[in-house]
DNA sequence: CGCAATCTTGACAAAAAAATAATGTTTTGA
DNA sequence: TCAAAACATTATTTTTTTGTCAAGATTGCG
């Protein structure tokens, strides 16, 4: 269970433009530059961010990529869903081995877990935003760990209802 | 954020395994068939699994694979460890860019997100045994959801402590 | 013993993902 | 108006991940 490049670099890229000031922007060579990544690559990136409606473009001298929206309200849960490949709705549509459709039709054991990663990975992704990402790393840790914390304890105080 | 093929079968063929009765065991093309992949396929995944100690395997007519532990004290994210083909551990060593190292030396607000996805993530998956899993779909997926119930509560009860 | 069933293991091929390249379009300003 | 700077889009190449094959090794049985 990992995260894909697409999404790693779609990530930062974003969280670049949420550094800027009002009224500032960065073009394709800036950002690849501040990410380490070829310029082409950021072009590619930045392309899908700009059709899925996260960031702003405008061409020619003095253009570059903003924020379309404010920072504080773009969800990273938005945006690991416009960059992974594609949807992850129909898990059971892949990993069909060598058959058409996987042999599990009705009763599967891993469906359930699956899915069920998926919604816990998506109900924290959807507690962060860009906003709460910028700044030093201890910062945006402990932030996160605040989001953690309680389930940590909750979680063990139920561990053993188990047959 | 995905589950990778590897990772998918693998936990599936040991699932197989897992529904088995004492001294009963299956062969690589039984268990290619009842997971609809190739016998090849599942002969690396076993071979996987036997070299983390998961299955014990016996060559020669008569042979096959088996559980080498009770299902009931095979966790999830233990599995999951072995099939996920590199370890996550270091994060800022994959995803470089076209660099020998992550740009983000110090402060990288990403990290901590990275990170903490896995954590929640391996945090679920250690409270799951292999014996969880077997039976119908809906017993499987209802046992889940009390492993996740309580979080979601605890989660929303803290969610605009926010600057 | 010798054959057949079975796992083992490394090399290889196919598919998918990621990255790059190439070509086109828009904008600005001299 | 024209050239340069910048984004847009599709095609191609490279890399990584998956899956297959083939040659071995081990075991049981007639």
């Amino acid at each position: 269970m990992k995260i894909s490049a697409q999404e790693e670099y779609g990530l930062r890229c974003l969280l670049q433009l949420a550094t800027l000031k009002e009224d500032e922007s960065l073009t394709l060579p800036q950002i690849a530059e501040r990410e380490g990544i070829s310029s082409a690559n950021a072009g590619k990136l930045m392309w899908l961010l700009n059709k899925a409606g996260f960031v702003q473009a405008t061409r020619g001298t003095k253009g570059g990529y903003s924020l379309a929206r404010e920072a504080g309200e773009i969800y990273l849960s938005e945006v690991i869903k416009i960059l992974e490949e594609d949807e992850i709705a129909g898990h059971c549509e892949s990993y069909t081995g060598v058959l058409d459709s996987c042999v599990h039709n009705g009763g599967c054991g891993i469906r359930p877990v699956i899915v069920g990663l998926h919604e816990i990975i998506q109900n924290a992704l959807s507690q962060i935003t860009l906003a709460q990402l910028v700044g030093t790393e201890a910062k945006v840790d402990e932030r996160f760990h605040r989001i953690q914390g309680l389930r940590q304890l909750s979680v063990n105080s139920q561990q053993s209802s188990n047959r």
